[in-house]
RNA sequence: GGUCUCGUAGCUCAGCUGGAUAGAGCAACUGCCUUCUAAGCAGUAGGUCAUUGGUUCGAAUCCAAUCGGGAUCACCA
């Protein structure tokens, strides 16, 4: 039975039966926490057709739906809100029918797809704080889409060619007497990393070199030797140098692998990845037919442009003169292969920071020019910057925060607080290092996820490393505490069973705001597919979690004489405990058995 | 300058398809472990929802202007 369904039809039949009028909108809210009842009719807008004065109206609404309907119980009247108290033994009802429902946790499959691509990072230099949160997103995006019941294609594109890789090559050549990750011990990414930074502090010494020879600083930056040597890589690798292809291959590959163990960790994965040097060649292809029919212009100079201006955006360069792509060039080939290699998508998701808003308005605009149906079905997943306390991540000051460090970091700080709070009595060594690698790098996702994603979020270190209040790691407690009284109704023998469910006729109000969340927990997933939004499902589990710790503090299950409300609250608790597990899980986040 | 975006408690954030006295967490202060895990619970204190005007029976929420922060407008990616 759909409560808010049945509930909703019940109204309107009062509305229709007392004022002799059909009204469509009937407005229902959660009830305030301060006065009685679980659902609030807005009583205001039926004034119009009831004739009658806000109270009046709730009143012989309340009047009209405590005898007839089969759901209510009492109500009451506060100016113009009719607050409903629903029977209880409906709400019994209500969480059999969930209890009864092995994957009541997901909606069935609707046989549509989606393909959600994230994180998409370049390939010179490691994963950092911004990379988090966008792969977090990306992951727990898709995986919300999953449980509404869409078949999900994660990919990324990876930026595998152009300058910046050729910037880390130049300097591994000069610099790197052949240091590769086993001679150094560095992660690949770092090692390739090292040297853009390398790259870059050489670059600004020889623009100011140049500069003190009175070269002015846009012409230095042009003939500083180190970038003369990349850009020269940059050629060499264009026209298929073997050993520039190589050294491009090598070093790539070195990145790839310590990717691949930063995304392990992080428990985030891909089904098929895209690079860019496969999609761009068919991105300059399709520009080309895109000048021949007229929906591109070429300038004098032989680069091929985009005029937006008729759709209030500028001019956009597609083809530089010399031939070449731009970022805007792979992306239109990548679209237009993920749509053949996946025809049957509805929807395409682009994880990407906000910054990059207006090249993606201006891609969807260039498919749909270029007559592609599918331009409708993008979306940008655009997502705000991660701000430090300090300001900005600026790599050029090193104050970016790196992924893997960050990841440690939050292991062993939960490690520390495992210890001290004395929960390792039982546990071997290796189950304490896999509860705090859980337990840090669930309260690092809940923190990063927690806020709406289109916003801009402060990281402060101290605080993301909190493991109480409203953390991840308060959630997986609630968790824990719950397998823990699973347990002990186990071991004592007392065995939930949905037919002990149907002879409940009285509950606790605690109970009930319970019933009601979970009741609520279909309505928040979808609201959490069509937004976006991994904070939705955050916010629920959080509160969730807080309304079971309410109840398990005011009220003893153990204590209960009476089997049924002790089987009750067994079968309560374990749903609740299941749809904690599973909201966390579409954030990506396990909790544990124990903590 | 154009466009977009944000501004809610000391701090970090919810709430925004208009509804009741604006909610959490952190930090501060009080209580609660001989009873299921105190990473918890109960409570105190903390607000001109940036400002001004408009729409409305009703505005943190919608509209406009102003102020303040940020992004973007490259033959960079």
């Amino acid at each position: 039975m759909n409560l808010d369904h049945t509930l909703k039809s019940e109204i309107q039949a009062a509305v229709a039966a007392l004022f002799s009028q059909s009204l469509e909108q009937i407005q229902i809210q959660p009830t305030n926490a301060e006065f009685e009842g679980s659902h609030t009719v807005v009583c205001f807008p039926i004034t119009k057709i009831s004739k009658k004065s806000p109270e009046e109206t709730a009143k012989s609404l309340g009047e009209y739906l405590q005898t007839h309907s089969l759901l209510v119980d009492r109500y009451n009247v506060v100016k113009g809100f009719l607050n409903l108290t629903i029977k209880d033994t409906v709400w019994a009802g209500v969480f059999e029918s969930i209890y009864s429902n092995p994957t009541f946790d997901q909606l069935p499959p609707n046989g549509k797809e989606m393909m959600v691509e994230y994180s998409s990072p370049n390939t010179n230099k490691p994963l950092h704080l911004g990379h988090l949160r966008n792969n977090f997103l990306g992951y727990s995006v898709a995986e919300i889409y999953k449980a509404n019941g869409y078949r999900v294609h994660k990919v990324q594109i990876i930026n595998d060619r152009g300058i910046h890789i050729c910037k880390s090559m130049a300097a591994w050549l000069e610099f790197g007497n052949g240091e590769t990750p086993e001679s150094s011990g560095l992660k690949g990414d770092k090692l390739v990393g090292k040297y853009y930074v390398e790259f870059d502090t050489h670059f600004k010494a020889q623009v100011k070199e140049l500069g003190e020879k009175g070269i002015d600083k846009e012409q230095a930056e042009k003939q500083a030797p180190i970038m003369q040597a990349s850009v020269n890589l940059l050629q060499l690798w264009e026209a298929n140098d073997t050993k520039t292809v190589t050294l491009w291959k090598t070093m790539n590959g070195w990145v790839y692998s310590g990717f691949d163990s930063t995304y392990k960790r992080m428990g985030v994965d891909f089904e098929k990845l895209y690079y860019e040097s496969n999609t761009y060649l068919l991105g300059k292809e399709e520009v080309v037919r895109g000048v021949e029919s007229g929906v591109f212009f070429k300038k004098e100079d032989g680069s091929v442009w985009v005029d937006l201006t008729s759709d209030g955006l500028d001019q956009k360069v597609l083809l530089r003169s010399d031939g070449t792509s731009v970022y805007m060039t792979q992306d239109i080939g990548t679209a237009i292969l993920r749509f053949r290699d996946f025809p049957k998508i509805e929807g395409q998701v682009y994880t990407v920071g906000n910054e990059q808003e207006y090249h993606f308005k201006v891609l969807f605009l260039i498919l749909k020019k270029l007559g592609y149906a599918f331009a409708e079905k993008c979306y940008h997943l655009s997502y705000g910057m991660v701000d430090l306390p300090s300001g900005k991540m600026k790599s050029r000051e090193g104050t970016v925060v790196d992924a893997d460090d960050l990841m440690v970091e939050m292991a062993t700080e939960a490690e520390k607080q495992t210890r001290e709070l004395g929960k390792v009595d039982e546990m071997t060594e290796n189950e304490i290092k896999q509860l705090s690698e859980i337990v840090g790098l669930g309260a690092l996702k809940f923190f990063l996820l927690k806020v709406d994603p289109k916003k801009r979020m402060l990281f402060d270190p101290s605080e993301s490393i909190q493991l109480q209040g409203h953390t991840g790691p308060f959630i997986q407690y609630t968790h824990a505490r719950i397998k823990a009284i699973l347990r002990k109704a186990g071991a004592i023998g007392v065995q939930a069973d949905a037919e002990a469910l149907k002879n409940v006729t009285q509950l606790e109000s605690v109970e009930r705001e319970l019933i009601f969340r979970l009741n609520n927990y279909h309505t928040k997933l979808q609201e959490a597919a069509r937004e976006y939004s991994p904070a939705v499902m955050s916010n629920y589990a959080y509160e969730l979690a807080k309304e079971y710790n309410q109840f398990y503090q005011s009220i003893p299950i153990f204590n209960e004489a009476d089997p049924t409300k002790l089987k009750f609250r067994i079968a309560l608790s374990k749903i609740v405990a299941d749809l904690l597990k599973k909201s966390m899980s579409l954030l990506g986040i396990s909790v544990p058995e124990k903590m």
